[in-house]
DNA sequence: AAAAAAACAGACCGGTCATCCTGTTTTTAA
DNA sequence: TTAAAAACAGGATGACCGGTCTGTTTTTTT
């Protein structure tokens, strides 16, 4: 055979498969949920085959915790966590970071909720090892911005800069909850409102 | 043949069938969730037969709609409108209802979280209907709350009367999520405390 | 270069799910 | 009383899902 009929010959590239499965299982179960999703819903987004997702991952929970750990966690860090940290002010931090939600949910056409909320809500009571993934990327959050609140000049003491990061990751959740809902970024934008009162 | 082989005799009764489907559905959807309960999860704890549940509820998604609309918003109004409604303030009606939300959690030995949220997040982006179900919920609420705001001799203008109706019914929802995933009731009470200094 | 391990391909299977369908019984309407 | 409708019973069905399995190709190890 001449040279023109090459085959496409294949090249391993396990770190851009799994990752490139991580991010489309993370969008899917974003915006369908976990139980609508079938794994082949991934294979066949994924551009990858039922073999390769199964060597990565050999079960779909497998899948499902490692979106949970490996891209939640970090999405959550990025653009909860971290502003808020290198905010100069905690509640210009926390405000902004409500405005910066809500402007990009306006910016979509579809509110598809908080990855962490949506997954926590449906897999908390599933199954334990979820619920402890989940629950873990909440206390992160809430430990963090409770850290930051007792920190600097204006700290306050350790329950109520408690008790203030659970109510802010709470008015998060469920603005988004009331978003989704409505297909409306205005509960964000109502709930930063009144924050700001709470807020030193 | 005597009369002692009488047979079991079917006795009709579509209002207590229907009900009791309803029943055993909307525990299960809160439970387990909507996708993760099959029909047949249903027409075994009711004690029914597919013939009879497909008679009332064509459907899965009738049965989910009608769960929505017929138990779920009751239960909404019963626990969380009225009492507020009815108290002699604001603020005590709505740190009450936290605190017995909190308080039959922790009865409990599983935080199934609340119902409305629980289908809200599950269902709203799988089907419009299903959203408009749930947001209709959630609208009815945040108006009460905004209404009651607005009334009486501390009432609050419009605009922020509105802001904090969202943002009660947002902690609210947050909180359970929370609570949820850590299995603890500690989000609400946190969260009640905080509301406190916000409330009129 | 040879052998072993890792990475991938793709068919296959048992089980489940939502829905449909054909009867039978009960109730209502005429 | 008779006809029609509603209420219920329960099996059948086709699609799909998650997991498995066997085989091939690529990469690494020795």
């Amino acid at each position: 055979m001449p040279e023109t009929a090459g085959k496409p010959k294949r090249i391993n590239d396990p770190q851009g498969m799994r990752s490139r499965i991580l991010d489309v299982a993370a969008d899917l179960f974003q915006r369908r949920g976990y139980n609508s999703t079938s794994v082949q819903d991934v294979v066949q987004a994924a551009l990858a085959t039922g073999g390769a997702v199964h060597h990565h991952f050999p079960t779909k929970k497998a899948l499902g915790l490692a979106v949970i750990e490996e891209r939640v966690a970090k999405e959550v860090n990025a653009t909860a966590i971290q502003p808020v940290l290198q905010a100069i002010r905690v509640k210009t931090g926390i405000l902004a970071f409500f405005a910066s939600v809500a402007d990009e949910l306006e910016r979509n056409q579809a509110v598809t909720g908080c990855p962490l909320n949506n997954l926590a809500m449906e897999l908390s009571l599933a199954d334990p090892d979820f619920r402890h993934a989940a629950n873990a990327i909440f206390e992160n959050w809430r430990g963090a911005l409770t850290q930051r609140l007792q920190a600097g000049g204006s700290g306050l003491a350790s329950k109520p800069a408690g008790e203030l990061a659970t109510t802010v990751v709470a008015a998060y959740s469920g603005a988004m909850a009331m978003a989704k809902a409505s297909q409306s970024a205005q509960p964000l934008r109502d709930c930063a409102a009144q924050l700001e009162k709470l807020l030193p």
